[in-house]
DNA sequence: AACTATTTATAAGT
DNA sequence: TACTTATAAATAGTT
Protein backbone atom coordinates (compact mmCIF):
# COMPACT_ATOMS: atom_id res chain seq x y z
CA UNK A 1 0.00 0.00 0.00
CA UNK A 2 1.45 3.13 -1.13
CA UNK A 3 2.48 4.79 -3.91
CA UNK A 4 3.88 2.07 -5.89
CA UNK A 5 3.81 -1.53 -5.34
CA UNK A 6 6.45 -2.55 -2.39
CA UNK A 7 8.45 -6.08 -3.00
CA UNK A 8 8.74 -8.06 0.14
CA UNK A 9 12.48 -7.89 0.55
CA UNK A 10 14.71 -6.29 2.45
CA UNK A 11 14.91 -2.18 2.42
CA UNK A 12 18.74 -1.28 1.43
CA UNK A 13 18.75 2.14 2.17
CA UNK A 14 18.61 2.52 5.82
CA UNK A 15 17.09 5.27 6.72
CA UNK A 16 13.89 4.24 4.50
CA UNK A 17 14.01 0.78 6.75
CA UNK A 18 14.23 2.94 9.63
CA UNK A 19 10.99 4.64 8.92
CA UNK A 20 9.45 1.73 7.43
CA UNK A 21 9.86 -0.20 10.79
CA UNK A 22 8.35 2.34 12.66
CA UNK A 23 5.54 2.70 10.80
CA UNK A 24 5.03 -0.96 10.42
CA UNK A 25 5.59 -1.48 13.76
CA UNK A 26 2.89 0.54 14.74
CA UNK A 27 0.08 -0.86 12.63
CA UNK A 28 1.12 -4.52 13.95
CA UNK A 29 0.89 -3.30 17.04
CA UNK A 30 -2.71 -1.52 16.43
CA UNK A 31 -4.05 -4.65 14.83
CA UNK A 32 -2.82 -6.70 17.93
CA UNK A 33 -4.92 -4.56 19.95
CA UNK A 34 -7.43 -4.48 17.79
CA UNK A 35 -7.94 -7.92 17.56
CA UNK A 36 -7.76 -8.58 21.40
CA UNK A 37 -10.84 -6.09 21.80
CA UNK A 38 -12.74 -7.62 18.52
CA UNK A 39 -12.54 -11.05 18.94
CA UNK A 40 -11.67 -11.34 22.86
CA UNK A 41 -8.14 -12.50 21.47
CA UNK A 42 -4.78 -13.04 23.82
CA UNK A 43 -1.87 -11.25 21.59
CA UNK A 44 1.79 -11.13 22.97
CA UNK A 45 4.09 -9.53 20.74
CA UNK A 46 7.39 -8.84 20.94
CA UNK A 47 9.84 -6.50 17.97
CA UNK A 48 13.28 -5.84 17.45
CA UNK A 49 14.49 -3.71 15.39
CA UNK A 50 18.34 -3.90 13.82
CA UNK A 51 18.82 -0.99 15.49
CA UNK A 52 18.44 -3.26 18.74
CA UNK A 53 15.10 -1.14 20.17
CA UNK A 54 12.57 -3.47 21.62
CA UNK A 55 8.76 -3.01 21.74
CA UNK A 56 6.35 -5.33 23.53
CA UNK A 57 2.84 -5.73 23.66
CA UNK A 58 0.88 -8.00 25.63
CA UNK A 59 -3.21 -8.21 25.91
CA UNK A 60 -4.62 -6.89 29.43
CA UNK A 61 -5.08 -9.80 29.91
CA UNK A 62 -2.13 -11.70 30.58
CA UNK A 63 1.25 -11.17 30.51
CA UNK A 64 4.39 -12.19 28.09
CA UNK A 65 5.18 -15.64 30.20
CA UNK A 66 1.72 -16.74 30.58
CA UNK A 67 1.48 -16.78 26.91
CA UNK A 68 4.79 -18.64 26.57
CA UNK A 69 3.50 -20.61 29.09
CA UNK A 70 0.69 -21.44 27.65
CA UNK A 71 2.22 -21.72 24.18
CA UNK A 72 4.25 -24.63 26.00
CA UNK A 73 1.66 -26.14 27.24
CA UNK A 74 -0.49 -26.25 24.08
CA UNK A 75 2.32 -26.70 21.71
CA UNK A 76 4.13 -29.71 23.93
CA UNK A 77 7.11 -27.86 22.69
CA UNK A 78 9.47 -27.62 25.78
CA UNK A 79 11.13 -23.92 25.15
CA UNK A 80 12.41 -22.39 28.61
CA UNK A 81 11.78 -25.62 30.50
CA UNK A 82 15.09 -26.36 28.72
CA UNK A 83 16.79 -23.73 30.69
CA UNK A 84 14.95 -24.86 33.97
CA UNK A 85 16.32 -28.49 33.16
CA UNK A 86 20.11 -27.18 33.03
CA UNK A 87 19.50 -25.49 36.14
CA UNK A 88 18.35 -28.30 37.90
CA UNK A 89 20.78 -31.08 36.39
CA UNK A 90 23.01 -28.47 38.04
CA UNK A 91 21.70 -28.51 41.27
CA UNK A 92 21.40 -32.22 41.14
CA UNK A 93 25.18 -32.38 40.34
CA UNK A 94 26.21 -30.48 42.98
CA UNK A 95 23.71 -32.26 45.48
CA UNK A 96 25.60 -35.19 44.53
CA UNK A 97 28.80 -34.19 45.08
CA UNK A 98 27.57 -32.26 48.50
CA UNK A 99 26.24 -36.07 49.46
CA UNK A 100 29.54 -37.54 49.06
CA UNK A 101 31.14 -35.10 51.12
CA UNK A 102 28.80 -35.13 53.90
CA UNK A 103 29.64 -39.29 53.95
CA UNK A 104 33.10 -38.83 53.72
CA UNK A 105 33.19 -35.97 56.67
CA UNK A 106 30.93 -38.53 58.58
CA UNK A 107 33.81 -41.34 57.51
CA UNK A 108 36.24 -39.46 59.06
CA UNK A 109 34.41 -38.92 62.24
CA UNK A 110 33.82 -42.52 62.60
CA UNK A 111 30.36 -42.24 61.70
CA UNK A 112 28.61 -44.44 59.21
CA UNK A 113 31.52 -46.96 58.81
CA UNK A 114 29.84 -50.08 58.91
CA UNK A 115 29.18 -50.50 55.16
CA UNK A 116 33.20 -49.97 54.92
CA UNK A 117 35.34 -52.63 53.94
CA UNK A 118 38.69 -52.94 55.60
CA UNK A 119 40.83 -50.99 52.86
CA UNK A 120 38.76 -48.36 52.93
CA UNK A 121 38.77 -48.52 56.66
CA UNK A 122 42.48 -48.61 56.51
CA UNK A 123 42.58 -45.91 53.81
CA UNK A 124 40.42 -43.71 56.33
CA UNK A 125 42.53 -44.59 59.25
CA UNK A 126 45.91 -43.29 57.01
CA UNK A 127 43.91 -40.14 56.11
CA UNK A 128 43.04 -39.50 59.75
CA UNK A 129 46.51 -39.98 61.44
CA UNK A 130 48.30 -37.90 58.42
CA UNK A 131 45.81 -35.18 58.60
CA UNK A 132 46.98 -35.46 62.50
CA UNK A 133 50.21 -35.14 62.10
CA UNK A 134 50.14 -31.72 59.81
CA UNK A 135 47.94 -30.27 62.10
CA UNK A 136 50.17 -31.55 65.37
CA UNK A 137 52.92 -29.75 63.25
CA UNK A 138 51.21 -26.44 62.73
CA UNK A 139 49.83 -26.71 66.63
CA UNK A 140 53.40 -27.17 67.66
CA UNK A 141 54.58 -24.21 66.23
CA UNK A 142 52.58 -22.01 68.12
CA UNK A 143 54.36 -21.80 71.19
CA UNK A 144 57.57 -20.95 69.42
CA UNK A 145 56.06 -18.39 67.74
CA UNK A 146 54.73 -16.90 70.62
CA UNK A 147 57.74 -17.37 72.33
CA UNK A 148 59.38 -14.84 70.20
CA UNK A 149 56.88 -12.54 70.43
CA UNK A 150 57.39 -12.56 74.59
CA UNK A 151 60.81 -12.31 73.35
CA UNK A 152 60.23 -9.15 71.09
CA UNK A 153 57.80 -7.79 73.77
CA UNK A 154 60.63 -8.01 76.46
CA UNK A 155 62.96 -6.38 74.29
CA UNK A 156 60.71 -3.43 73.41
CA UNK A 157 60.03 -3.19 77.44
CA UNK A 158 63.61 -3.24 77.98
CA UNK A 159 64.05 -0.24 75.79
CA UNK A 160 61.56 1.74 76.81
CA UNK A 161 62.10 1.67 80.76
CA UNK A 162 65.52 2.96 79.69
CA UNK A 163 63.55 5.53 77.83
CA UNK A 164 61.94 6.44 80.56
CA UNK A 165 64.83 6.28 82.85
CA UNK A 166 66.99 8.57 80.96
CA UNK A 167 63.49 11.35 80.73
CA UNK A 168 63.09 10.95 83.85
CA UNK A 169 66.69 12.07 84.68
CA UNK A 170 66.45 15.16 82.45
CA UNK A 171 63.13 16.45 82.92
CA UNK A 172 62.37 16.03 86.28
CA UNK A 173 58.34 16.47 86.79
CA UNK A 174 57.63 17.31 82.44
CA UNK A 175 54.84 15.17 80.88
CA UNK A 176 57.33 13.64 78.78
CA UNK A 177 57.19 10.73 80.89
CA UNK A 178 53.35 10.69 80.23
CA UNK A 179 54.00 10.20 76.36
CA UNK A 180 56.83 7.89 77.07
CA UNK A 181 54.32 5.42 78.71
CA UNK A 182 51.38 6.08 76.08
CA UNK A 183 53.96 4.68 73.37
CA UNK A 184 54.23 1.98 74.99
CA UNK A 185 50.44 1.52 75.20
CA UNK A 186 50.31 0.22 70.94
CA UNK A 187 52.49 -2.69 71.50
CA UNK A 188 54.74 -3.22 67.67
CA UNK A 189 52.74 -6.16 66.19
CA UNK A 190 49.16 -5.40 67.92
CA UNK A 191 47.37 -8.40 66.83
CA UNK A 192 49.61 -11.05 66.45
CA UNK A 193 47.73 -13.27 69.26
CA UNK A 194 44.79 -12.80 67.03
CA UNK A 195 46.25 -14.94 64.11
CA UNK A 196 46.89 -18.48 66.47
CA UNK B 1 -11.79 -1.74 6.47
CA UNK B 2 -14.29 -3.44 4.36
CA UNK B 3 -17.63 -2.17 3.65
CA UNK B 4 -18.51 -0.11 6.69
CA UNK B 5 -16.33 1.38 9.28
CA UNK B 6 -15.79 -0.83 12.32
CA UNK B 7 -15.79 -0.19 15.64
CA UNK B 8 -13.38 -1.45 17.82
CA UNK B 9 -15.18 -2.81 20.14
CA UNK B 10 -15.70 -6.75 21.20
CA UNK B 11 -18.03 -8.66 18.13
CA UNK B 12 -20.61 -10.14 19.98
CA UNK B 13 -22.09 -12.56 17.34
CA UNK B 14 -19.53 -15.76 17.57
CA UNK B 15 -19.04 -16.80 14.54
CA UNK B 16 -18.85 -13.07 12.77
CA UNK B 17 -16.08 -13.16 15.86
CA UNK B 18 -14.52 -15.95 14.95
CA UNK B 19 -14.04 -15.01 11.18
CA UNK B 20 -13.07 -11.75 12.01
CA UNK B 21 -10.04 -13.60 14.42
CA UNK B 22 -9.27 -16.19 11.41
CA UNK B 23 -9.03 -13.15 8.48
CA UNK B 24 -7.04 -10.95 11.02
CA UNK B 25 -5.08 -13.44 13.26
CA UNK B 26 -3.59 -14.20 9.22
CA UNK B 27 -3.67 -10.80 8.33
CA UNK B 28 -1.17 -9.72 11.56
CA UNK B 29 0.85 -12.94 10.83
CA UNK B 30 1.50 -11.45 7.26
CA UNK B 31 2.58 -8.05 8.35
CA UNK B 32 4.80 -9.83 11.14
CA UNK B 33 6.52 -11.84 8.35
CA UNK B 34 6.68 -8.40 5.88
CA UNK B 35 8.75 -6.16 8.82
CA UNK B 36 10.78 -9.45 9.71
CA UNK B 37 11.85 -8.61 5.60
CA UNK B 38 11.86 -5.51 4.61
CA UNK B 39 13.38 -4.08 8.18
CA UNK B 40 15.44 -6.94 9.25
CA UNK B 41 13.46 -7.12 12.21
CA UNK B 42 12.85 -9.44 14.86
CA UNK B 43 9.17 -10.57 15.91
CA UNK B 44 7.83 -12.78 18.22
CA UNK B 45 3.94 -13.15 18.22
CA UNK B 46 1.33 -15.45 19.86
CA UNK B 47 -1.88 -15.13 19.33
CA UNK B 48 -4.18 -16.96 21.35
CA UNK B 49 -8.19 -16.98 20.65
CA UNK B 50 -10.68 -17.06 22.47
CA UNK B 51 -11.48 -20.97 21.42
CA UNK B 52 -8.27 -21.65 22.70
CA UNK B 53 -6.53 -22.20 19.96
CA UNK B 54 -2.69 -20.75 19.37
CA UNK B 55 -0.37 -19.45 16.88
CA UNK B 56 2.91 -18.89 17.32
CA UNK B 57 5.23 -16.63 14.76
CA UNK B 58 8.75 -16.26 15.34
CA UNK B 59 10.98 -14.84 12.71
CA UNK B 60 13.70 -17.17 11.39
CA UNK B 61 17.01 -15.82 13.11
CA UNK B 62 15.50 -16.36 16.78
CA UNK B 63 12.99 -18.10 18.63
CA UNK B 64 10.65 -17.22 21.55
CA UNK B 65 12.85 -17.67 23.94
CA UNK B 66 15.86 -15.34 23.11
CA UNK B 67 12.97 -12.62 22.33
CA UNK B 68 11.86 -12.87 26.12
CA UNK B 69 15.22 -12.90 27.10
CA UNK B 70 15.98 -10.19 25.29
CA UNK B 71 13.28 -8.03 26.34
CA UNK B 72 13.95 -8.71 29.94
CA UNK B 73 17.85 -7.79 29.49
CA UNK B 74 16.90 -4.49 27.28
CA UNK B 75 13.90 -3.57 29.53
CA UNK B 76 14.94 -4.65 32.51
CA UNK B 77 12.25 -6.51 33.08
CA UNK B 78 12.04 -9.30 34.83
CA UNK B 79 9.97 -11.75 34.30
CA UNK B 80 10.50 -15.43 34.25
CA UNK B 81 13.98 -14.56 35.87
CA UNK B 82 12.05 -14.59 38.88
CA UNK B 83 11.80 -18.57 38.54
CA UNK B 84 15.20 -18.69 37.22
CA UNK B 85 16.15 -16.72 40.64
CA UNK B 86 14.86 -19.46 42.91
CA UNK B 87 16.70 -22.08 40.99
CA UNK B 88 19.80 -19.59 41.25
CA UNK B 89 19.23 -19.34 45.12
CA UNK B 90 19.72 -22.91 45.50
CA UNK B 91 22.46 -23.34 43.40
CA UNK B 92 24.76 -20.48 44.66
CA UNK B 93 23.26 -21.80 48.35
CA UNK B 94 24.48 -25.75 47.74
CA UNK B 95 27.56 -23.64 46.04
CA UNK B 96 28.25 -22.21 49.75
CA UNK B 97 27.64 -25.60 51.78
CA UNK B 98 29.72 -27.13 49.00
CA UNK B 99 32.92 -25.06 49.57
CA UNK B 100 32.50 -25.10 53.42
CA UNK B 101 32.83 -29.06 53.28
CA UNK B 102 35.71 -29.03 50.69
CA UNK B 103 37.44 -26.21 53.65
CA UNK B 104 36.49 -28.72 56.29
CA UNK B 105 38.10 -32.00 54.43
CA UNK B 106 40.85 -30.26 53.76
CA UNK B 107 41.64 -28.97 57.28
CA UNK B 108 41.11 -32.57 58.64
CA UNK B 109 44.04 -33.26 55.73
CA UNK B 110 46.16 -30.57 56.91
CA UNK B 111 45.84 -28.92 54.23
CA UNK B 112 45.14 -24.56 54.18
CA UNK B 113 45.55 -24.75 58.19
CA UNK B 114 47.96 -21.40 58.36
CA UNK B 115 44.52 -19.28 58.66
CA UNK B 116 43.29 -21.67 61.81
CA UNK B 117 43.87 -20.25 64.98
CA UNK B 118 45.22 -22.62 67.63
CA UNK B 119 41.51 -22.89 69.14
CA UNK B 120 40.64 -24.32 65.72
CA UNK B 121 43.73 -26.48 65.79
CA UNK B 122 42.67 -28.23 68.93
CA UNK B 123 39.52 -28.57 67.68
CA UNK B 124 40.76 -30.41 64.66
CA UNK B 125 43.00 -32.60 66.70
CA UNK B 126 40.06 -33.64 69.06
CA UNK B 127 37.58 -34.15 65.61
CA UNK B 128 40.87 -36.42 64.09
CA UNK B 129 41.50 -38.40 67.08
CA UNK B 130 37.92 -38.91 67.97
CA UNK B 131 37.66 -40.25 64.53
CA UNK B 132 40.78 -42.24 64.42
CA UNK B 133 39.75 -44.10 67.70
CA UNK B 134 36.33 -44.98 66.30
CA UNK B 135 37.92 -46.33 62.82
CA UNK B 136 40.40 -48.12 64.58
CA UNK B 137 37.35 -49.90 67.04
CA UNK B 138 35.94 -51.07 63.53
CA UNK B 139 38.98 -51.95 62.17
CA UNK B 140 39.67 -54.37 64.98
CA UNK B 141 36.15 -55.85 64.93
CA UNK B 142 37.01 -57.06 61.29
CA UNK B 143 39.54 -59.90 62.24
CA UNK B 144 37.66 -61.04 65.04
CA UNK B 145 34.37 -61.49 62.30
CA UNK B 146 37.09 -63.27 60.10
CA UNK B 147 38.14 -65.94 62.27
CA UNK B 148 34.42 -66.48 63.21
CA UNK B 149 33.57 -66.97 59.51
CA UNK B 150 36.55 -69.11 59.19
CA UNK B 151 35.62 -71.33 62.10
CA UNK B 152 31.57 -71.52 60.18
CA UNK B 153 33.75 -72.69 56.98
CA UNK B 154 36.14 -74.93 58.71
CA UNK B 155 32.94 -76.98 60.65
CA UNK B 156 31.26 -76.54 56.84
CA UNK B 157 34.07 -78.31 55.71
CA UNK B 158 34.28 -80.69 58.19
CA UNK B 159 30.37 -81.84 58.20
CA UNK B 160 31.31 -81.78 53.89
CA UNK B 161 33.65 -84.67 54.16
CA UNK B 162 32.07 -86.35 56.47
CA UNK B 163 28.83 -86.50 53.39
CA UNK B 164 30.89 -87.34 50.91
CA UNK B 165 32.53 -89.93 52.89
CA UNK B 166 29.39 -91.37 53.43
CA UNK B 167 28.40 -90.93 49.81
CA UNK B 168 31.38 -92.93 48.15
CA UNK B 169 30.80 -95.73 50.73
CA UNK B 170 27.00 -96.27 49.51
CA UNK B 171 27.84 -95.77 45.84
CA UNK B 172 30.80 -96.07 44.64
CA UNK B 173 31.69 -95.13 41.22
CA UNK B 174 28.20 -93.02 40.80
CA UNK B 175 28.35 -89.34 40.08
CA UNK B 176 26.83 -88.38 43.79
CA UNK B 177 29.99 -87.67 44.60
CA UNK B 178 30.45 -85.01 42.31
CA UNK B 179 27.49 -82.84 42.75
CA UNK B 180 28.75 -82.99 47.00
CA UNK B 181 31.61 -81.23 45.54
CA UNK B 182 30.19 -78.53 43.35
CA UNK B 183 27.71 -77.72 46.30
CA UNK B 184 30.58 -77.60 48.47
CA UNK B 185 31.57 -74.40 45.12
CA UNK B 186 28.65 -72.24 46.49
CA UNK B 187 29.39 -71.34 50.57
CA UNK B 188 26.89 -70.21 52.45
CA UNK B 189 28.06 -66.53 53.06
CA UNK B 190 29.08 -66.22 49.19
CA UNK B 191 29.93 -62.11 50.11
CA UNK B 192 30.88 -62.07 53.23
CA UNK B 193 34.13 -60.90 52.70
CA UNK B 194 33.59 -58.20 50.34
CA UNK B 195 31.41 -56.39 53.11
CA UNK B 196 34.75 -56.09 54.95
C1' DA C 1 6.18 14.72 10.96
C1' DA C 2 2.43 15.63 7.59
C1' DC C 3 0.41 14.63 3.10
C1' DT C 4 -1.65 11.78 -0.46
C1' DA C 5 -1.82 8.45 -4.13
C1' DT C 6 -2.03 3.92 -4.06
C1' DT C 7 -1.93 -0.64 -2.30
C1' DT C 8 -3.62 -3.75 1.03
C1' DA C 9 -6.74 -5.59 4.41
C1' DT C 10 -11.01 -6.87 5.42
C1' DA C 11 -16.45 -6.56 6.53
C1' DA C 12 -20.25 -7.91 4.60
C1' DG C 13 -22.46 -10.37 1.24
C1' DT C 14 -22.74 -14.74 -1.56
C1' DT D 1 -15.06 -22.47 4.62
C1' DA D 2 -13.90 -19.92 0.52
C1' DC D 3 -14.68 -16.33 -2.93
C1' DT D 4 -16.10 -11.58 -4.15
C1' DT D 5 -16.27 -6.82 -3.82
C1' DA D 6 -16.96 -2.35 -1.92
C1' DT D 7 -14.74 0.18 1.21
C1' DA D 8 -11.76 1.33 5.19
C1' DA D 9 -7.14 1.34 6.59
C1' DA D 10 -2.23 1.22 6.00
C1' DT D 11 1.58 2.96 4.13
C1' DA D 12 5.50 4.28 0.31
C1' DG D 13 7.13 8.01 -1.49
C1' DT D 14 7.11 12.82 -1.38
C1' DT D 15 7.27 17.44 0.77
Amino acid sequence: MGRGKTEIKRIENISNRQVTYSKRKNGIIKKAKEITVLCDANVSLVICGSSGKMYEYCSPKTNLIDMVDRYQRLSGNKLWDAKHENLQNEIDRIKKENENMQNELRHLGGEDITSLNFEELIAYEDALENGLTNIRVKKDEIPKIMRKHEQVLEEENTHLMYLVQQGEMAAMGDYQVQESFSFRGQPMQPNLHERM
